[in-house]
DNA sequence: CTGAAAGCGCTTACAG
DNA sequence: CTGAAAGCGCTTACAG
């Protein structure tokens, strides 16, 4: 037996479709009586209205187009946690799409939104803005989340890389810290290279000696680099990783070699991923699920009023532990 | 200017909108002169089709409804990973409803989904059979996963963490331990009961010593059992906590009481957190990227062909590492 | 090979 | 307060 439509309920209640209609809606021009009735026929057929044909009829489907890249265990449930803690407050339901491979299939996937969803919701590092705006659908609100889109024509919510890096080093000028080294994270990406040029920046705004070593954002490349900086007797006493897991790779590299951290070198990292506060590591935590509220927020109200476009930063924030200072408890 | 409709296609090109429909879904009654003039139009327009009006025709919407609980990161993560993965090779989106708080939310969550889904996934740990019953629709397909289904009568998945936990204690027998302890998670969750249970089997079945801390899944409650039974004197050559968190706390408390670990003391977790293989810890990996895969694999061939229902055990793995073995390298 | 028409399950002016 | 009818944007028998 197929699924009860409203006319089912309306014969039931031998009323018209509009009036069940109506009364479903909570509309006020339904007489109590009629009102009962259609709740009866609605329990007992136990109806439940089909929100495609609602969304047709309005033209609106209560749900936002979410379009990822492959993201990464941690950095991807905390967005999704954060789009979905907002959408649900003001109940939309995410209609999730990943992009496995680039190019042609972002095209397709965001095609595929089209009609199920009320806006959109962008990540696409890969891509660049002129490939994104032939791709994004014209009709339809979207939000970039730390997209490269270099003319800042959409509205757009970016990590504020550069206040990040600034914290940490600014924490190690405080901390006495004079030789710097920065293990950069890949080529090409995005937050890899705002990290190191902010690096760059901020070493020379605060008088320090640097140095940047090439990493690849896995554990491996930050063992590697320190090996290294320690075989050629490179002098240094304070190492920021571009994210968290080349910082443990280096702090183990220390540890072997005996260097005491934080006493001889002080480490931080990026990212404030859960190994990191387990190990003591100092890092910035970027709370992507704020990002990601903020991002949902902010496509919402585009819903609902033009929004003017343009950047809009997400500050991290930094998390002192006792790999830069030996004053930190645990 | 709103989106350009099959109507403003058919307009442009000429035809009826039947031919732009028959062109578009490349059936073959179509000339090749006609088709051409539909691409052309369809690209002079920018024309996507709409595709919630196409499933509302085709009562077939090729999206799949997903209702969670509040997951930790890496679990929600990963599930939908292996969702995701499987979902789009066959050309399906998901539909994510998350439930904050539980019971009268489901049934909401459940009916916001009418009319968006071919079919659902379903996990709700806290409500049983009876209540999941009157809450799922009828007409659509669904599967559980990992939710508390006695009667069996729906398609379901399920993590096996009796043969999890038989392979950790048949291991520490293998290696000579005599003396178990099981730190068990909190009371009413469903996998803390099942592993507790395929403990104290196991244990029996192995002629095994044995005895149950509670703990209650955090790193604290590990530490704290271990804490009071080292202060206790009591006996015990392997602890097998209900998860890594627990495992990792109990490390701790013996690494400080200078406890030889896996000397005196074999300590496996269950889960298999990136931490876990960071401290080398043995532990049962759940693999619950495959489990999302399946369960999803299997909801859509219950789109084509009936389920027979019940349950499908989802085997876990044993990761053997340094705290149960010391012949293991890291 | 093509078009006119009905239908998918809703909502909402319009008329009464 | 209520109903008949048109419409949301598609698909698909039916006829030609």
């Amino acid at each position: 037996m197929p699924d009860a439509t409203i006319r089912d309920v309306a014969r039931l209640a031998q009323v018209s479709v509009a009036t069940v209609s109506r009364a479903l809606n909570g509309l006020d021009n339904v007489s109590d009586l009629t009102r009962t009735r259609v709740s009866d026929a609605v329990r007992e057929l136990g109806y439940v209205p089909h929100a495609g044909a609602r969304s047709l009829s309005l033209s609106r489907t209560n749900a936002i187009g979410v379009v990822l890249p492959d993201l990464h265990g941690e950095f991807f449930s905390e967005l999704v946690r954060g789009l979905d803690r907002e959408a649900s407050r003001s109940g939309y339901l995410l209609l999730l799409s990943n992009l496995h491979r680039g190019g042609e299939q972002a095209a397709l996937a965001l095609s595929a939104m089209r009609g199920r969803v009320d806006g959109l919701l962008v990540m696409a590092p890969h891509l660049r803005e002129a490939e994104l705006s032939a791709t994004l659908p014209s009709g339809i609100p979207a939000v970039l989340i730390n997209t490269r889109d270099e003319r800042g024509g959409r509205p757009a919510l970016h990590l504020d890389n550069r206040a990040g890096v600034r914290a940490v080093v600014e924490h190690f000028a405080a901390g006495g810290r004079k030789h710097l080294v920065h293990i950069a994270g890949p080529r090409g990406n995005i937050d890899a290279e705002e990290r190191a040029e902010a690096f760059v920046e901020a070493a020379k705004a605060n008088g320090l000696d640097h140095v940047i070593a090439q990493g690849d954002f896995e554990e491996e490349s930050g063992e590697a680099v320190v090996k290294d900086l320690l075989a050629k007797g490179h002098r240094f006493d304070a190492i920021f990783a571009a994210n968290d897991n080349m910082a443990i790779g280096a702090l183990q590299a220390l540890n072997e070699a005996r260097v005491d951290v934080p006493g001889k070198v002080a480490i931080a990292g990026f990212d404030d991923i859960p190994l990191a506060r387990h190990l003591g590591l100092t890092t910035v935590s970027v709370r992507i699920s704020e990002l990601g509220e903020r991002a949902l927020a902010r496509l919402l109200n585009a819903l609902v009023e033009e929004d003017a476009g343009g950047d809009e930063l997400h500050a991290p924030e930094l998390v002192i532990r006792r790999t830069t200072d030996p004053k930190v408890a645990k």
